[in-house]
DNA sequence: CATGAATGAGACTTCATTCAT
DNA sequence: TATGAATGAAGTCTCATTCAT
């Protein structure tokens, strides 16, 4: 099994409105593919990619069916470059806040893990990682692209500053693959979660503060990678 | 937002394998709705809810499409009936666990995960929790029958158990909600990634061995739960 | 064009009442046929030929489906069972009537309408009428079936009527058929009318009395008959 | 029950002759919606509605399936469109010719229903009335929608002619619902039957002339209308 | 005779994609 | 480049009919 990870924080903060705006006729056509972009963005992160229309992303971006297929080849092709232009080149921005970090290692992940959930959990990105949860297995050339581009860079940025800690005897020696999950999951769990049930008008259930929920998890991890004084050295 | 919990344990260990021998036109008024349940369970792990077509279930479970709308009426009521089966009924076997349990709370925590995992996490059942992240949203009735058949039931499960933990000294006081989300957002995303990203043929990953991960976070969190010598009291 | 005309008495009451009463065990093999016949013109009547189901027909009579083919090869020989049954031998009854009415001829033109009413317009065999109406061009041989035992029979009746009251100088001379059309056609239309519009839920209509509609036909039509003062001899 | 009502004047006059020629793909947004009609009308009055399949209507009118959804969203609404088209926007005219009628009243009444068989009974227009009776409570929006957009308006047409006849003199009082009726329902029934038993090919029925059945009807019907020397004032 | 589980053709409707303008 | 009318394959669900028991 590879690990299961993250993924990271888009350039484009992505906010939830659409433009809708028309913006001057001038210059239209650089923007186009953007619009698409953010218009498929947000009704994928809505009703998935399957169930996602293609006259709805076109209407959305202001065009006709017609124009969105003179962009983009397909309803998949359009998937891939949502999905490449979301998550692509952005972990190189949590890379080099490791490397300028200079306080505890414990405040690194405070700092990585809010961020995160600032730029990305808490935006309409975060819903690609519940598309590709979803849909990767109908769509198999994504998981390849996926792993490489995704996951397997973000692990290495939290392995990294799990290795900071425990060589800083901040942090006891523990599995790194298998920690970064444990730190990470529930951040990501929340973020689909908000994306699924969450967006629901369910009765009855607890609702709960990501933030207090980030501030728990936090909480409990940091206090079982910290050495204990009764730990062996 | 409500709390995004587990599921529970089939008692029927729901095997990947379907039967696939078609022992052509015959009735077997009893066997039926278990052969279509499985067969839909195996389709909807692999493609998910919208993707599988009602007659790849009734063709898997040998028999037309006509039989299967014989035995329920839709395919959300199927879906519904696959739900009840591998994850309802199993509510209650967790709490009689916890109600016998005569161990320490973090055995206990140890124990209802270990049987969590071999009974849902690592069979097809744990894709239900794929389909509903991913498409909850397309089908509303879904929603708050899943939040009232299983993650209402299973938040007040494992609730109880850190309530037992901290009423009996062994854990600090946390917040029984959060604690529950940072206890459980693990497993379960393991469970959604071993049928997304999991089950397809990726290079590079860094595979990493779901007990292990368990072991890991359980003694991440556990320590995190526990008393300390230096705590306030 | 041919005469477009009703239909007649039925010798069976047709009451509106299924069944429903299983009787005796004894003898029920020869009282299958009549069951299944006086359920299907229930809900033929209700909702159609083509929108009734088989196995509504079958369990309204108490049978199961596969005992309906038993008796009747195909939906549509049910229906032309049904519709000879319940229209054959109708109009001798009304012959009878005829021969033996001692009164004027409006008051036999009263009483052959009133008892038709009574027997045909206001009870579930008037459902005939739109039943033929609605798909005897889906079904051409009834056509000329329904022609010979009904429409030219009916037609013989009501112009040897007309016909007396002319011969006895009662009624002016007038064309027989189209004055028959005249006179029946609000009443079949009346009866149509009770099982289509007349059936639904429908508000804002003006509600009219089947009873009173036939008195001021009558009312109209006779007047309109009768020898008046003034006219040439 | 509610009173049973004709229809009205269709100004486009409704031929049964199919075009036939597909001009092939081709956009012709201007001309669909009438190709699409036409067809419709013309395959409802052979066969019903229900039994009209949806890319009958669709390959008469020379284009496929899915053009057809793209005018009209379902079957039911197709038909609605078509009554509205044949039926609906036909009383106002004939609300007209009675408000600048200057002739008698029984003169005005041979005017409105001589148009009315020219416009309607004589056209396939006039299969709507057997459609109506036949499917109206299988589909029990169409109900509401013919009683508001003609039933009544046919009667309050009806009725003001009768009154204004009543008011001048020149027909007895006679309670103006039930005569109505009596009035309407002959037309109404041999335009039904041109669309049943009359339009299958039988042998040995009277044939009649339409116009003479209505020439004969008038005259029976306003002679009973018409207020005689003798009756008491 | 009787049953009712099983079948499968076929209905309506949707929607990704094409292409004439 | 942009449009949007048109297509037709594919999906869910129904129901007349069959047939093993």
């Amino acid at each position: 099994m590879s690990s299961a990870l993250p993924s990271a924080l888009p350039s484009a903060p992505a906010t939830d409105e659409p433009p809708h705006e028309a913006p001057a006729r001038q210059r239209r056509k650089e923007a186009r593919p953007q619009e698409l972009l953010d218009a498929a963005l947000a009704l994928f992160a809505e009703k998935g990619f399957a169930a996602t229309r293609a006259d709805e992303v076109a209407q959305r971006a202001g065009v006709s069916k017609g124009t969105l297929y003179l962009y983009y080849p397909s309803k998949e092709e359009l998937f891939k470059a949502v999905i490449r232009q979301n998550l692509t080149s952005l972990i190189a921005e949590g890379q080099e806040v490791v490397a300028q970090f200079e306080g505890s290692t414990s405040e690194l992940l405070d700092c990585l893990l809010t961020i995160w959930w600032q730029r990305v959990g808490s935006t309409s990105a975060a819903a690609i990682h519940k598309i590709i949860i979803a849909e990767v297995r109908n769509f198999p050339d994504l998981a390849q692209f996926y792993a490489d581009e995704v996951i397997v860079p973000a692990d290495r940025l939290f392995s990294s500053v799990l290795e900071r800690g425990i060589s800083r005897g901040e942090f006891r020696p523990v599995p790194l693959h298998e920690a970064v999950h444990a730190l990470i999951a529930p951040m990501i769990f929340m973020a689909l979660h908000r994306h699924s049930i969450g967006a629901c008008p369910v009765h009855g259930g607890q609702d709960i503060d990501p933030l207090n929920v980030l501030k728990v998890h936090l909480d409990l991890v940091l206090r079982g990678l910290q050495v204990r004084p009764e730990d062996p050295k």
